[in-house]
DNA sequence: CTGTTAGCGCTTTCAA
DNA sequence: TTGAAAGCGCTAACAG
């Protein structure tokens, strides 16, 4: 519980000034070697401790990194931060979390309040925050310190993003089930204002078109991301004239929610409909019957938006606008392998 | 990408001080109302933002709180952390976030940037660390800053922790099956040197005891806590002369690893061996066969955490050694269910 | 109710 | 290679 010992207690302690003892912890070329080691052994002797905020205050460098997601407590964001922290830790960053719930006005404190922390850079996966008139929104894009959305982007020159291709997973997860024999294969999508859900939405029509399935609208249900909604829909599905062979779900949750549906209805799965999520959710892998989604490497997908920050922040003026899209994997388990329902 | 303006220049501007500017922001109740609205006015007008870092300088106050797991992309440790962040938030705290992946060196490394970082507090789920030797946790111990343990604890005077009772949760899981009938029941256990897995023992062996049923050395394993750590285990407990009719697992993985080995097997569940696992981890539920576990609320848990912190800095000198224990909750689901398999 | 002054702990020109 | 001095932006004691 003794006093905090500050570089004036060492340079005091060996009659030298405060400067020198700066720039030898500093490893500073232009200090002889011996008063460098010498520097040290009484920095470590005295329990010495470099207060990181007075030397963020002084050069304008918190050393702090701001990431804002909508929950924590969901797999995906999870191990997005995961990679988020872990490959920021190496180069002495620490992850400062924030949740908003999906809250526009969280989300605008959060930056906020991240701004006032004076951290480093923002990472964020942007929800509902309107982009044109948020003005919490438009002050931190006239900062210097980089923006950087993951998974959830908004389309802002200048600002680089880290996504998967959520396109492509549409397309694939699609092309998978006509593989598979599927004719009328219905999608549970969710929210298309936001990029993602469209995208996965247009890669499930594309795919139609590109064999030559036509579309039905009535196969396309925009629905929340959780299991009563999967189920609710999955009724409605069930109740057309001509019902669905196949479902693409843009969700898990919603993919599980059907599948119980089609189960309680007596349905058997793969072999009268075929099921797809989205996201691997842990528990898809380890149901009974497992459950095909798509893979979205958060993990990597953390690393990488680490990465494109540190570049950022080591490039100074010239902050090169980056778009990185991560390929998305499909994972084919039991609840669309008609072919090798063993699988 | 204009200059960040500072209470001087309000100052400035309005012909009076810095000083007053600062207490017109911070609504000291000494300044006249009309000077108060009149900065509060002008500094929004001017685009002003409270720089947190000078005033954590000046306070010795960095209003951070460090957070550390062993990782984050498990539901219990996520779950935790977003009581927290949600808790902390409404008191102006922010949450940083340090992964040790169980590693001893980890540990200490985070501990030492974390209080180079200043951080007002440190709330951690402890796991290698030795705290006797450690230099860094030592040092940690002698500052002013409250630590506080969540879910792993190590119990040292006047250091506050929150759990679970884990004692009572083995009891409660072991009881349960007792009540369904079952007899020799087996315990897949993790390393006891961790408070919280010895005490999840020791109220299986209590429960036994109270029970009349005689304890079987050979019916306890200790392994991982993963799945394939459970099959593996199960496999042996299989092997024995006289097999158990139930498994009570420390982890929710093993316990789904025991599953899987068991049908894989041909063997019932739940009428021919019961499990339970422990966590109450998603997937539990979602399972067709919905697997019993024990729930530790781990949201509550990281909001009490929070508030037990929140009291501590209130209280400035007084530290109260708080012991906050928190009550388990034993959710019966098909996979003990003889009773009413259709639970 | 407001101004003056000093200082939190560190870095960084400028000089020597 | 080192010292002296100023300042990052804010707050608090003291004075008026």
């Amino acid at each position: 519980m003794t006093k905090k010992t500050t570089i004036y207690d060492i340079a005091k302690k060996l009659n030298i000034t405060a400067a020198t003892v700066s720039r030898a912890l500093n490893k500073n070329p232009k200090i002889s070697d011996a008063t460098k080691e010498l520097v040290l052994k009484t920095a470590t002797e005295m329990n010495y401790e470099q207060n990181k905020l007075a030397q963020a205050l002084k050069n304008g460098k918190s050393y702090n990194v701001g990431v804002i997601v909508s929950r924590i407590d969901s797999n995906f964001f999870a191990s997005i931060i995961r990679g988020i922290e872990e490959e920021l830790f190496n180069h002495g960053y620490h992850v400062i979390i924030c949740q908003t719930n999906n809250n526009e006005k969280m989300e605008a404190e959060n930056i906020n309040t991240l701004l006032n922390a004076q951290v480093d850079g923002i990472l964020m996966s942007i929800s509902n925050i309107n982009i044109d008139k948020n003005i919490m929104f438009k002050k931190l894009l006239n900062k210097k310190i980089p923006l950087l959305f993951f998974d959830r982007k908004k389309s802002i020159p200048g600002i680089s993003s880290i996504t998967i291709d959520d396109f492509s997973a549409g397309y694939k997860a699609t092309q998978h089930l006509i593989d598979e024999g599927c004719k009328r294969i219905s999608h549970l999508s969710v929210d298309r204002n936001f990029e993602i859900f469209r995208d996965r939405f247009l890669g499930y029509k594309q795919a139609l078109s590109d064999n030559n399935i036509p579309f039905d609208e009535s196969l396309v249900i925009e629905t929340k991301s959780n299991i009563e909604a999967g189920k609710e829909a999955t009724k409605k599905l069930l109740k057309l004239q001509n019902p669905p062979d196949a479902i693409f779900s843009s969700s898990d949750f919603s993919a599980l929610g059907a599948i119980q549906e089609l189960k309680s209805q007596g349905i058997k799965i793969p072999q009268e409909v075929c099921v797809v999520g989205f996201s691997n959710e842990p528990f898809t892998k380890f149901m009974e019957l497992s459950i095909s989604s798509i893979d979205q490497s958060p993990v990597e997908m953390g690393k990488t938006t680490a990465r494109v920050f540190i570049q950022q922040i080591k490039n100074k003026e010239k902050h090169v606008e980056q778009k990185v899209v991560l390929e998305p994997k499909l994972i084919i388990r039991k609840s669309s392998s008609k072919q090798n329902p063993s699988k």
